[in-house]
DNA sequence: AATGAATGAGAGTTCATTCAT
DNA sequence: GATGAATGAACTCTCATTCAT
């Protein structure tokens, strides 16, 4: 195994464990057992439990935004736009759902200045598309801030339900095109 | 002193620290002292630190509740029960800020059986409701789940925008208003 | 067990150790168990164990400061201040054995800055007596801290020899008061 | 390269870090780090880093006794002896400062009774040059033993503050020749 | 023979909980 | 009934030592 792999199955073994049990409820020993590595080796690639919760943060938030952003319709109609940024935010998170669901449904009270930093920059890469569809006349006439933390209350609700779905209730991609055009309706005009 | 008031006193107290500082990060003998009782004394009132917790939170689900469903009108409309339901939320969330972070932006990795059913039964009477309206078609037909999770979202994401506003950002009721009505349009037909 | 003893137990506890296996030999619950109290209760006291160690260092250090600045002959001869001033060195090493082990043949690697500043202060008042006794021109024309340094190093060495002996080897009192007069001879004109 | 080179490397890298940060305060990787060489490479040439210590102290011990022993004017007058000692521990301390300062200042607990041994051993032969002295009644009717203490902390006193000595307080050989003068007086008749 | 990444025992420390006062 | 000093289990982290390369 080398180096990067790793670095790799800490952090996986850190994101399962902490989804499952919380930040807090998971001991150092727990992950390296889970990463089948001595616990004394965590250390060798972070500095801390604290540092490592860090970077698994930032290099999800990153990978997310990565995702989203990648050949992103630039000049499309906002509907387009919006199009975009559902289908990739769902996208991934359903290829990913242990690492949204650590994004969105924990709470992070450990985060660093450099975390919250990464943590705002996604934010506000919504907030700037909000503001291209007003400038273009698509939404409603309400603070952009708002608007983005209705989109994004939506993405989370829904992925929630489909989280927390066990058993027959699973929510199909059918379900999520809804959710899309729903949190269109809730936006536009 | 009386008994209930003093077990009052520990649960403000644990509350305002759980949204400070999160369950983990807030030690028991520091409620005590916010509380103004011994340390000792909390164990008298509650079993053990995840038993306040829990009371607290079922306590606060059970405030939430009971206000959104005091003389709800019933037989009103769809819209009408919506924009009561929505009134009464925000009204419950502006008059208990911070029982309301604690409950909504806070993840809960300590509930126990109990206080997830109280979680449940909250969502399950938005459920009723989403139900009877979609029954009276002036819903989306869309999972009624799948609907109760945007409007829930929506609502979380609106007010996290307000509870993290700081300085000249406040969201406005004005924009709460507004909020409401997009939260509509995302569900109805 | 008043506050205070609990605290003494602790120091007493530690100086024992220390002397035994060193400061870093001494694990932190094994004082604990000496000083009976709980590991946990050690740092009811003390910060960290290098505070304790320092405490500890500085308090002894001050103890011997005072029991030789006591009704200090301030006006006596330089060998009757001599005299006073080794009488009352060997009397607390002799009352403290475990104490002046630890000060004296122990390297200090922890000390913080205040503890220094303690320390150097006991080496400034034998400055002193020493500038004192040469202005009278009854000590040889050398510096000053060369005089102190060979004083404190010749009582150091002696009291080194009684620490270590053991069986019938035993130091005397005699030997300590012919010891006396050749750290006078060492350094008078 | 050599095998003796590297262990050499090794023992001395350990010298200087001992005396900066301690025994216990020096990483083994550290060692191995300043004499650039693996980690895992100081096993080769020491069972463990107590075997590394203890054969440090055993060779520096050595060193210090051949170098006061040999050519040792063993018929010349007690004066002229004692003269040739001073002058030989001086003259090693000042072209081993380091060696001297980890061998005099620093404490070893870790000592095994090997290193105890050869530690006993300069002691004894400082011992037999005082008795020869007393037997030509040169110097004070006292126990041996306290006349080597006497010594050697005059020594380790005044080495003591030329180490320690910083800016324009350093010790010179004059001072040193000084120092000798008063050792003898303190001893002599 | 040499390396240095990996290891895990053991260190210092915290904090939910207890119980003598 | 109320207190808060005391507790010790369990945590995070270090570092002497090993061993696959």
């Amino acid at each position: 195994m080398g180096e990067a792999d790793k670095r790799e199955a800490i952090l996986e073994a850190a994101l399962s464990l902490f989804v499952e049990r919380g930040f807090h409820g998971t001991a150092v020993p727990l992950i390296a057992e889970r990463a089948q590595v001595g616990a004394g080796t965590i250390y060798r690639y972070f500095e801390s439990k604290e540092t490592l919760v860090n970077e698994l943060y930032r290099e999800l938030k990153r990978s997310l935004a990565s995702h989203v952003g990648e050949d992103f319709p630039t000049s499309g109609s906002p509907r387009e736009q919006f199009h975009a940024f559902w289908a990739r935010m769902v996208e991934w998170a359903t290829k990913n759902p242990e690492a949204f669901a650590f994004l969105e449904f924990h709470s992070h009270d450990y985060l660093d200045r450099s975390s919250r930093k990464v943590g705002r920059q996604g934010r506000d890469t919504g907030l700037r598309m909000i503001e291209y569809a007003q400038e273009h006349h698509a939404l409603k006439e309400a603070p952009p801030l708002l608007l983005v933390g209705i989109v994004l209350g939506i993405l989370q609700g829904v992925m929630r339900v489909k989280w927390e779905a066990q058993g027959g209730l699973a929510v199909s991609d059918e379900d999520l095109s809804l959710a899309e055009q729903c949190a269109w309706e809730a936006i536009r005009v």
